[in-house]
RNA sequence: GGUGUCAUAGCUCAGUUGGUAGAGCAAAGGACUGAAAAUCCUUGUGUCCCUGGUUCGAUUCCCGGUGACACCA
């Protein structure tokens, strides 16, 4: 019997959830969602999660099942997917259907991640608050003299992989890059990719309506709601972080960088860049742009792994 | 109809005391091992509106034209 998981991939708003839906009813597999942010409970309108209509007609998994206190990783996801083909694979199943943009999530699953430690949220507040203050440069220094080797490799003027590789070194005593290790893994179950595609000036059209869609729809609205959890990772989103600096001006309020709710250690990862958002135009505006950032940069993701097959639709 | 101002990268504009030009934004390409919708790196040749003149040489000066805007009739 030949078991195999046919992974639906594209950039986002090129219509993989229609797609998906249409081959898992082919099929009669649920839908296996892949996907970094539609995963969480709290955000469904900004995510653009499927349709209430597709969510009646297949049965769909890692939708809007996890909290964003709760803090998801691609590691997390490699283990909890896995587990569930396998199950859906002893059920009979002989052709899975999932679907989803997280270039990285969908790596983790088909080639495995080595055996890293999960960040201990304190550390990384406190590495991501010195990254704010001093810069790159001094916690550069201190990689090289914990782990030459990572230093040598990793993108160094990358802060978040500084903060990174040098949080595992702390944690652990063992230089980063002595976890890297393992050849890719191998599954016991065929891998098809089908990528979606479109040309790039109807991908973006597609884009800036869905932005206006999602607007109509109340994502200010949800975005407000989600404001005491801003620097939430989850929270880091395109869609949310350009409402937050709206309010931040509404409200005649600097953005502080930390998180007011007890217990909850995160730190804004990253600058804002954009100036003041003055009006909710220009909120859309920049969502719109940062979307087709994002698209951009998913493409070029897949754009190196040859075992993807295209379709490219008008 | 008359007078004036402007016409430079997809957009907004700077600039060249005459030696074929550069910022911001937009855009493009790339990286990626537990924050990944995150984070980081790289990239500026364009009939300098058109025709003619002066000049060794004009996008820059001059004549004319076209277009936009403003004001006067």
């Amino acid at each position: 019997m030949s078991r195999k998981l046919l992974i639906i991939l594209g950039p986002t708003a090129v219509g993989k959830s229609d797609y998906a839906v249409e081959q898992a009813l082919k099929y009669g597999s649920p839908v296996i969602s892949c996907d970094s942010r539609q995963i969480y409970r709290e955000m469904r309108i900004g995510t653009a999660v499927p349709s209430a209509e597709q969510l009646r007609a297949v049965r769909h998994y890692f939708i809007q099942t996890h909290s964003v206190k709760e803090t998801y990783t691609a590691g997390k996801y490699e283990v909890e997917a896995l587990r569930l083909i396998r199950d859906l694979f002893e059920q009979g199943h002989e052709t899975l259907v999932m679907a989803g943009g997280s270039g990285f999530y969908i790596d983790a699953l088909c080639n495995g991640l080595d055996e890293f430690p999960d960040a201990d949220p304190g550390i990384r507040a406190s590495l991501t608050l010195r990254l704010r203050s001093e810069g790159v440069e001094g916690l550069r220094e201190e990689l090289k003299r914990l782990d030459p080797q990572s230093y040598a490799t990793i993108d160094i003027s990358n802060g978040q992989r500084v903060v990174r590789a040098l949080e595992v070194c702390l944690m652990t005593g063992r230089p980063f890059s002595s976890f890297k290790t393992a050849p890719a893994k191998q599954r016991d179950f065929e891998i098809e990719k089908i990528g979606l595609t479109r040309p790039r000036d109807v991908l973006y059209e597609r884009i800036d309506r869905r932005v206006d869609a999602m607007i109509e729809e109340g994502l200010v609205e949800e975005a407000r709601s989600l404001l005491p959890l801003r620097h939430l990772p989850a929270l880091q989103t395109v869609g949310y972080r350009e409402l937050f600096k709206w309010f931040d001006y509404l409200e005649g309020r600097e953005d502080e960088g930390f998180s007011k709710v007890p217990g909850v250690m995160f730190v804004t990862p990253s600058e804002w860049k954009d100036g003041p958002v003055t009006s909710l135009e220009r909120a859309a505006q920049l969502i719109r742009r940062n979307t087709r950032h994002y698209a951009k940069r998913q493409l070029s993701w897949w754009r190196r792994d040859r075992s993807i097959r295209w379709i490219e639709t008008k």
